[in-house]
DNA sequence: TTAGGGTTAG
């Protein structure tokens, strides 16, 4: 495989001007084999993909396979093309999670034609569709703003071959909750109730959700008539309770109900704890945080990396990134492992105070510490150099993701077209076409409100050429403004 | 991937 990593001198296939390094240089490791090709796919004509991926003689698993597609994760085109090439390999054959990544994908593009076009494939070679595909495909539908389509795909999962049953009806429901159809979910719970035999877990997923709007009464309302219907209340329960006074804003309400659960020794665990530190922090109760954080222990409860998490977010927040600092070291020296979470959180943290140096060098410690930035660690970082106006260093960073290590997705292409407007240079509003472009060849789909803000960028600046080209591609997205439409 | 705690701006 290193012949093939040989022929690949760089990954980097943007056209944007090379910048000087900036803090970014860590000492290369070894490409991992997922990783080349991944570049490989990324990098070749599509035209002529098959027969490069022909001329490598790899050995296809279903573990090199699913670990290729989690980093096209955010180039769904090339990340389906690839899966379809495979797809007709005459030794290799996907498994269910290769068609469950592939299903996600398609489903995240809008491309429902290609998704039930797999999930037949996938009920011929009798490999599911299974309950985590239907989970996958319901939250799509949801998240796109078509939660009754989520509910009838729901209903007719068994004419895929995949009966329903408790399990899946708490995921149908829960997806409702998560994409704020409390309401939906609460309905389809009355009707479904005992043909699913709906259970604490049920009650507990609705309650979750009015918590999750902010209607803490109802959910108390939700959690009583379960009683009555006979389901006893678990810890879950309570912890969901808990985090949604806080989330509500009701930090005394909160902090009784604490008190009532510690009084009536139900054994309260690190998952409570951690919904207070944080519930207070964000509160601004800095120091009832760190009472509470100091007297677990006490309490023969150990913080987790959850935990600290939460007090070096809300040290960074509301008290000092130094201080959050001093934490973050301390639960290294006791033998935590921070991990991506702990580690965004300390960089959004230094980027905030403006030490974008500091942040940078975490950055290369936690890749030191093989702990790979995600897109989230990118963003946060694209974000600030573009709020402080330092534009190239934030288009360094972005050309830092091209690599196929971390591709960048919809937030890092707004983050930075929104950034391009900023100081009214003509270069700049190339830029923002460019990136308009390579987004939609990406699979993503831009705003309206995008679209024509670059549009009138260009032509205010003179690059009546490149508009057009903009228009044509505003039409081809179907993204096109009334008047303009063909 | 049947439920609860850490990342998403001010």
């Amino acid at each position: 495989m290193l012949s093939l990593y040989n022929r690949i001198p760089s990954c980097s296939h943007r056209n944007f001007p090379k910048l000087p390094a900036y803090g970014l240089t860590t000492v290369p490791s070894p490409p991992q084999e997922d990783a080349t090709i991944a570049c490989l796919v990324l990098e070749t004509d599509p035209q002529i993909l098959a027969s490069t991926l022909e001329k490598h003689t790899v050995q296809w698993t279903p573990e090199l396979v699913n670990k290729v597609l989690k980093r096209l994760w955010n180039h769904g085109p090339k990340a389906l093309q690839f899966f379809k090439l495979l797809d007709r390999h005459p030794t290799y054959t996907h498994s269910p999670a290769a068609f469950d990544h592939a299903v996600d994908i398609a489903a995240r593009m809008r491309d429902y034609k290609t998704l039930w076009t797999l999930v037949a494939r996938m009920r011929t070679r009798q490999l599911g569709p299974s309950p985590k595909t239907f989970a996958i495909i319901t939250e799509r539908y949801a998240a796109a703003g078509k939660p009754d389509r989520a509910v009838k795909i729901f209903l007719s999962m068994h004419e895929h071959g995949c009966q329903q049953n408790l399990n899946s009806f708490n995921t149908i429901i829960d997806v409702l909750c998560k994409s704020k159809r409390v309401e939906k979910a609460y309905s389809l719970l009355k009707v479904f109730r005992g043909r699913f035999r709906a259970d604490t877990v049920s009650y507990n997923i609705i309650a979750n959700g009015f918590c999750l709007i902010k209607r803490t009464p109802k959910a108390l309302e939700v959690l009583k008539e379960m009683v009555e219907r006979g389901l006893t209340p678990t810890l879950t329960t309570y912890n969901i309770m808990l985090k949604g006074f806080f989330r509500a804003g009701q930090i005394k309400e909160a902090w009784e109900f604490f008190l009532r659960m510690k009084r009536r020794k139900c054994e309260i665990d690190v998952v409570t704890y951690t919904t207070v530190v944080h519930g207070f922090g964000v509160a601004g109760e800095v120091k009832k945080a760190q009472k509470v954080f100091n007297e677990m222990v006490g309490a023969g409860v150990l913080p987790s990396v959850a935990t600290y998490n939460a007090l070096i977010q809300v040290l960074c927040k509301k008290d000092s990134v130094e201080n959050a600092i001093l934490v973050f070291e301390e639960m290294v020296r006791k033998g935590y492992v921070p991990n991506l979470t702990t580690y965004n959180v300390v960089i959004r943290g230094l980027c905030h105070a403006g030490e974008m140096d500091r942040a940078m060098e975490f950055m290369g410690r936690m890749k030191d510490d093989e702990c790979e930035p995600n897109v989230q660690t990118y963003n946060v970082v694209i974000r600030y150099f573009c709020d402080d106006g330092e534009i190239e260093k934030g288009l360094e960073v972005f050309d830092k993701m091209g690599s196929g290590d971390c591709l960048p997705n919809l937030d890092t292409y707004n983050i930075l077209i929104s950034a391009m407007f900023v100081r009214k240079k003509s270069d700049d509003l190339l830029v923002a076409g460019k990136l308009l472009i390579e987004m939609v060849d990406r699979g993503y789909l831009p705003r309206k409100f995008t679209f024509n803000r670059v549009l009138n960028g260009l032509l205010l600046t003179g690059n009546q050429g490149f508009a057009k080209e903009i228009l044509r591609l505003q039409s081809k997205c179907g993204r096109l403004p009334r008047q303009f439409r063909l």
